[in-house]
DNA sequence: AATGAATGAGTTTTCATTCAT
DNA sequence: TATGAATGAAAACTCATTCAT
């Protein structure tokens, strides 16, 4: 019977589990694609022995989804923690776009990632399901933004008469919107940075209280 | 060896080919994950032999792409058309909308096709590479969103100091949000109307000139 | 899906199906406990691939259930054409021993498929499952016993006061015991002609009508 | 190595021992087959680390045979402590099937360890090894019904012209025959009374001085 | 002595693909 | 041309056994 359930913290993982993780992980961001991920791929990446991962998980779904909760918990509390030392609504801006374009960019991670919120993979719907079991979905993007944005009501620095869902789904649309640009014109320079910046600006004017 | 490219047309199809890809729109739309679409399940849908699709396709992915191909294909020119009677700009928009709300709703469909524009699947890199070699890059939802740009612009519809590939991006980003929204919201109702009719004011503000 | 239930009579059996039946009942008398009996080791005995065994059946046990059923069924018929052609009780009850003895006697096949009757194994489960779903419970040994007394009931040949279902216990107990005598003692000659005599002259002393 | 082979009486064997022996025969006794029982299973039953079992076994094999072994030499010690307290042949017999009915008679117990004694598994067959190895033969049924013969033959309770070996192969089987009628009927009550007195009758009638 | 985490050989099962008919 | 029975490579998963602690 698996024990990890993924509710668990980073430094409570057992060391195979980490090993694990971190080859789920590697995996995923050498561009292969869930559907093809295996269990000997893991473990053999992992170094450990096939059985090992059942040890820990009662499926290989199981220990894909935990894998992945965990990169996203992660990556989500890093994210915050950047967020929390912006001190206006446009910086958190400006990181946020900082982020998409580092942290997580190379071989459409993210693009990719995000699919798994929204897909009918047996993977996505577990990930899904353990989002709303352990009551973690401050770590979804939509929550994310909500709470960004809500400091950035109370602060004026945003319009009050906007709905903040709208601006949430839209901050979520357009960024994601921008990741899909990043994958699909593939190219640094001029060109990103000029659409960076019109999106960006395309964000402020819209939501911002003009000063 | 097999003589389907997914370039034919509607009316060159072999009756076969013509019911494969019927049962591949139907798995999809039943809510099968593309992984977890098997041969015979296809070919039983189809009601033909299993033999029969290799008489065709090459493998089972050149069959599901070929096939996702032509749904594309059929689906975009059914909403140029449509698109093609509005007159103005956001008439136009609001026709997106509806198609977006009701031609492939269900299960997510729209949502699970625009992640196989970007992913990492075999399926996916096979379908993209069809649409690049075939030059059938109009039938993808960025062209579209350009040529409707395009004539705007000519119309004096829409603002022309704005990049039309930004714009175009932004309206792509938009209207994927509002999938989103449809999916993970899943209701219908007044809380539906209202976020569409902010989106689409939110693009029209954004984009169209004041009159 | 499989497509075979053990309804089949012998000559419906696909040829595959006759080959992996036939290697089931080798392996068997060859004396492989069915606990032990393997995927590979049929299909290898069979001389077929492992996955026709999934073409016909959904799972191993029902695979090795199926097999023993049509075993079952061939040995019960085989002997009950040889019991009709005796004219008395006795003759049946020598009939019987000898059948015991000769026909499946090696390897203790008759006592380890007794046991199937009354294990907790999964394949004996099954193998009754499908014996009372099929209603072919009349090859079933009590039941072939309790027909055979009420013929020699009708013929006057068994005492009319004795309850038939005891009278049958009676006969399948003793045939059993002589079976596990066979097996525990193993061997031929007068011990094994002394024992059978007296088995059969205590069956026919207890409920034979004297003359 | 392991230490242990079987041969040990109850106050040797060390606590563990004890734990790994009551946790076979607890599973035993739920129904599980012996084909079913797994190492993790015994040791977790027992509540002792797995490697334990091996520090007195030398296999999962050695340790469920030497359990069983255990378990038929205690309770057929039992067995023949209330067997001596009976005066008669006739009240022995009877002692007998009360045995059969209470103390082991629940999940087919008695009927599925009698299988031991004659199947092929390489339990029963390790069974076996020890059995006569040890010289434990005297825990045999038979050896056991061989030994009340004989009293009972001194005393003139039993006819001095039948084989005593024919004599303990009937009481076997019958009362064998009886466990399976236990176990096809299942059930308690008037009909059960009845197969009993038969049974009972036709062992007594058959093999005692009319007096 | 006792443990239980770790292992990997071995099992069941699936399914894309082939090919004789 | 169309079929679907047959295949076997490859996958998920189990569990007896080992061994460092």
């Amino acid at each position: 019977m698996g024990r990890i359930t993924g509710a668990e913290k980073q430094e409570e993982l057992p060391e195979k589990v980490r090993l694990l993780y971190d080859a789920v992980f590697q995996l995923f961001v050498e561009g292969t694609d869930l559907a093809d991920i295996t269990v000997s791929g893991i473990t053999g990446k992992a170094g450990i022995g096939k059985g090992t991962a059942y040890d820990y998980f009662d499926s290989k779904e199981e220990l894909v989804a935990c894998a992945l909760l965990h990169v996203m918990k992660q990556m989500t509390e890093k994210l915050l923690k950047m967020l929390e030392k912006k001190e206006s609504f446009g910086e958190q801006m400006a990181c946020l776009f900082d982020w998409v374009e580092n942290s997580f960019y190379e071989r459409n991670c993210l693009n990719r990632f995000l699919h798994l919120l929204t897909d009918n993979s047996s993977i996505g719907q577990l990930l899904r399901q353990k989002v709303e079991a352990k009551e973690i979905e401050r770590y979804l993007p939509m929550t994310l933004f909500q709470r960004l944005l809500e400091k950035a009501a109370r602060g004026g620095e945003v319009r009050p008469d906007i709905s903040l869902e709208y601006m949430a789904y839209t901050i979520y649309s357009r960024l994601a919107g921008y990741v899909t640009f990043l994958y699909i014109e593939n190219q640094e320079g001029e060109k990103r940075e000029k659409m960076r910046m019109l999106v960006y600006q395309g964000i402020m004017k819209e939501f911002c209280v003009e000063s």
